[in-house]
DNA sequence: AACAAATGGTTGACGGGTCAATTAAATTGG
DNA sequence: CCAATTTAATTGACCCGTCAACCATTTGTT
């Protein structure tokens, strides 16, 4: 009745050594972060978020956001200003030159998870995606 | 023919959420940090090995694990020592303090593991076992 | 109105990882 | 045998995330 330890270590151990894996590789062929990505994403449908509200979108800390809000002003892809109405919150937005690369950097995107995803058809994508949000759900109870 | 884009989207989302939660939980309940047991664990097996075998058995940068073994050098859980018979390589071996708690640090871990994976039987393991493989293979040849 | 509490953002210190440059020791080859 | 190369380890600089402390502003209470 023993005989799962073996599997169950083992997939923690995919799951590290997956994790990283992936961003290393995907900062490489996309030419930015994952996290930047899914800042610009996110500002790319909104036109303009408050960064608090960026912050619980992306569920990131508010340092790491304003690190990350800092360096992509100083390269031109996001503009900031203070809300009139409250002067408390800063208001993010993408450059016209943010909005531009956005869309090279999806495309990119895509074919990084295309080929992270090669041979995986209909079925083992619907099983993979749903033992994952089982780990997710798992790990939030802890 | 499409409709898939979603779910690859998802996994990736998934793999990155995974990997955010995973990390501080473990280190939450375990006391120490995965990849710090991991190196325990190595030593544990092994008796005596040298960094550089070490490093490739845990695959991390050498920079890594300098840091990591003065680190645990300093806390008393690990004696480090000169080859004689080649003075470049270092020898790692845990102290007795450090063989003692690697023993309870095991034990949190495969509770962590179990309480990971509640839901999981064999098949669900056997299956993500197998899909992570895969996506771990697919990394590599990026 | 005034003081207390809550909110949004910034900064500093730290842990963990990378890469690049450096050092010391060993190995190789002319 | 000595010079060139390789190898193991270390260090410094950087990126990315956390937390804790702090500041400014707003909101709530009395």
């Amino acid at each position: 009745m023993t005989g799962h330890q073996p599997d169950e270590e083992r997939i923690f151990e995919l799951l590290q050594a997956l994790n990283k894996g992936i961003s290393p590789k995907f900062e490489r062929c996309a030419g930015i972060s994952p996290t930047r990505l899914r800042l610009l994403h996110e500002l790319f449908q909104v036109e303009e978020i408050s960064q608090i509200a960026l912050q619980k979108e992306i569920d990131i800390d508010a340092a790491a956001i304003t690190r990350h809000l800092k360096g992509l002003e100083e390269s031109g892809m996001v503009n900031r200003r203070n809300n009139p109405v409250d002067n408390r919150v800063t208001l993010v937005s993408l450059t016209q030159q943010g909005r531009d690369k956005v869309h090279s950097y999806k495309e990119e995107k895509k074919r990084f998870i295309s080929s992270l995803l090669t041979g995986f058809d209909e079925q083992d994508r619907k099983s993979l995606v749903d033992k994952l949000a089982r780990l997710q759900h798992n790990i939030n109870l802890l």
